[in-house]
DNA sequence: TCCCACCAATTT
DNA sequence: AATTGGTGGGAA
């Protein structure tokens, strides 16, 4: 007999295996063995076995790791249709489904022992509104008739989502199925956990990434072992190994978290609705302000369009304003500001009424670059050539993508002159402004900086939930599903960083932080305000959030996309080639380029490029892509695979990337 | 002739 | 991806 055996390398395979006599009856599909690979000694995968095999060379499988398969059929089939989607190696799509702690051959971790969870009390069943009830009778109707299909529950901060995924849940388990949720890595928050824990107990399993491996192997195995019925956690938690899946919910589906940044390059949303759709099983999305391609998907009814309009407790909508700083600069007469006259005013009297606020900056650090005022000269890192920004905490230039850091000096190393200037300004930078200007108050900052210790996450949460500190300054983070009831005011010191980029989605990724960010102000008995500075106060983006209108902005957004061909009217694939010398990646993506419009096929996609990477240069290697609109990603895929796995790019490497963000 | 740095091919 | 083995240029 011969084993089909993957591996997680970029090749395809399968290779196939002798299997000694010994193991006849114990090599399955879904174990793990030894298998010399050329030179290597690598883990593989068995995902079939044959009688026979078209290699007369074939070697023995070295050793069996465990007989209790660790991937079953469903599993293969979910991985298998990750490959061909996202253009990996069937051996990586694998890799990548698989916990931590059985990588490389392990077989298990010591756990250690686990965090004595808080006691939250279970949430009091609130009567289901109207909207509420409404949804949840489509959604039992799926479920009860193991029909696939994906709900998109669009709901405004406070409509009450989650009472909505808990009752779908209680009625899976009533039928003897298990259910998977997936929440974006930010919120996952031991209070969200705890919430389920409280009404669930021992039935749920959870993965974050506080965990260790140890800890994550514990909960998979517990899964696995079918004690666990509800599994909650972040991306990779889609691959748990559940039996009988009833339902999976995405909270918060349009998070780019759900988007693994490296390969295999999955959405973990594209994911949860292959898989359900593998087991006949229902999804919910939920999100207060979906991707527009999930939008466009339940407006062209291949999703089921759920809404939720009201508010809980008829709470109002924050009062939005926005401060045109083109206005505020021209009439102050000043080249920089940090907080105009209205926002300064504002934190003023939220001070006085002995309530808290938050302020928000998309961007860390002190400064955004250092230069000299004489000759120019801009302090830049060696290895990816991006200008360094000023720390003030750790009196460093620090790179953000590769964290080079270097002491700042008093002279200019190009002009000798004493002229350094620091400008632009992130958060530590707020923070050390409202020191000035509030100096009485307690402020606390959160961001990747302040969040160096495994408990500053939960402690600074703590102290600002509790009144010790009135100013929470921070980046993405505090925008994201904390409920703070004292919180009266929200301010965005620029709406603009994300509107910038050179990202077709700046819009869109704008109008969703302003609206998660405005959700964070009037959570309790008092009624909140949200201040947003902006140098473009006309932008769609802007006005849309400020008028809770969700809908006026998807209306604005699709006919941008549709004009220009962009995702959810095509597919886009990056293809980045990477090497040392810089006009090795040129020509490789060049060759590449000319390649994919040769093709017969052609028709089928846009061909954009070679165009240089946004970060050029990344810890020493220069970034070239090749960017395609795809117009029926179905049709292509394999042949792809091909063209890439053939144009093998001298001295260049190459990285796919299908629907990117 | 000896080292290397650099490339291309291979993995069952 | 990681390894191996081949090539060619430069120094001895």
């Amino acid at each position: 007999m011969f084993a089909k055996v993957l591996v997680n390398l970029p090749v395809e395979g399968p290779f196939d295996y002798k299997i000694p006599k010994p193991l006849q009856d114990a090599v399955k599909p879904g174990c793990r063995v030894w298998v010399s690979f050329g030179p290597r000694r690598l883990v593989g995968y068995v995902v079939g076995l044959s009688p026979t095999s078209k290699f007369p060379s074939a070697k023995e499988i070295e050793q069996l790791i465990e007989t209790e398969p660790i991937l079953d059929e469903n599993m293969l089939n979910l991985t298998k249709q990750m490959s061909r989607r996202y253009l990996c190696s069937w051996g990586e799509a694998i890799d990548a489904a698989i916990p931590s702690s059985l990588k490389k051959g392990k077989v298990k971790v010591n756990a250690r022992k686990q965090d004595v969870p808080e006691h939250i009390e279970p949430t009091t069943h609130m009567p289901p509104s109207q909207d509420q009830k409404k949804s949840l009778e489509e959604i039992y109707k799926a479920i009860e008739q193991k029909q696939h299909q994906v709900f998109l529950l669009h709901g405004i901060t406070g409509s009450g989502k989650t009472e909505v995924y808990l009752q779908a849940i209680e009625k899976v388990l009533s039928l003897g199925k298990a259910c998977i949720v997936l929440v974006p890595e930010i919120s996952l928050t031991p209070q969200a956990v705890e919430r389920f824990h409280a009404r669930y107990k021992e039935k749920v399993a959870t993965f974050h990434s506080r965990l260790t491996q140890g800890q994550k192997y514990e909960q998979w195995k517990k899964i696995k072992d079918g004690i666990c019925h509800i599994v909650i956690g972040t991306r990779s938690a889609i691959f748990s190994p559940v039996k009988n899946l009833g339902l999976v919910v995405v909270d918060e589906e349009h998070d780019t978290s759900y988007k693994q940044q490296d390969t295999p390059r999955y959405n973990a949303v594209w994911a949860a609705v292959q898989r359900a759709q593998n087991s006949s099983a229902v999804v919910i999305l939920g999100s207060a302000t979906p991707s527009l391609e999930s939008y466009y998907k339940a407006k062209h009814k291949e999703y089921r369009l759920v809404n939720l309009r009201e508010r809980i407790e008829k709470r109002a909508l924050p009062v939005v304003n926005i401060v045109d700083m083109r206005k505020e600069i021209v009439e102050r007469k000043r080249r920089h500001i940090v907080f105009s006259r209205v926002l300064n005013e504002a934190i003023n009297k939220t001070l006085d009424n002995n309530e808290q606020a938050i302020l928000f900056l998309n961007r860390r650090g002190f400064s955004t670059y250092a230069n000299c005022k004489k000759c120019g000269y801009v302090f830049r890192c060696r290895k990816c050539n991006v200008a360094l920004n000023f720390h003030s905490d750790k009196k460093k230039l620090i790179c953000h993508y590769c964290n080079y850091q270097i002491d700042p000096v008093d002279i200019c190393p190009e002009c000798r002159s004493s002229y350094l200037n620091y400008f632009g300004f992130g958060t530590q930078r707020v923070e050390s402004e409202l020191h000035k200007f509030f100096p009485t108050a307690a402020i606390g900052r959160m961001d990747t900086d302040s969040m160096t210790k495994r408990q500053s996450h939960k402690e600074i949460l703590k102290d600002f939930a509790s009144g010790k500190y009135k100013i929470l300054v921070g980046t993405q983070m505090v925008a994201k599903g904390h409920d703070f009831g004292q919180v009266t005011l929200v301010g965005v010191i620029s709406a603009d960083t994300a509107l910038n980029l050179p990202d077709f989605r700046a819009g869109e990724r704008t109008f969703q932080l302003l609206a998660q960010v405005a959700g964070r102000a009037g959570r309790g008995s008092k009624p909140g305000r949200v201040i947003i500075q902006t140098y473009t106060p006309h932008h769609y983006a802007i006005l849309c959030s400020v008028q809770h209108d969700y809908e006026s902005f998807y209306e604005k957004e699709i006919l941008l996309r549709k004009e220009l061909l962009l995702p959810p009217f095509s597919n886009m694939i990056v293809v980045t080639l990477r090497s040392y010398k810089e006009e090795k990646a040129k020509s490789a993506a060049s060759e590449l380029a000319k390649t994919l419009c040769k093709l017969k096929t052609s028709g089928c996609y846009e061909v954009a490029g070679p165009v240089p990477d946004m970060i050029y240069k990344l810890r020493r290697q220069f970034r070239w892509n090749v960017i395609l609109k795809v117009k029926n990603l179905e049709i292509i895929t394999e042949k792809l695979k091909d063209i890439l796995k053939n144009s093998r790019p001298s001295g260049a490497r190459l990285t796919v990337d299908v629907d990117p963000l």
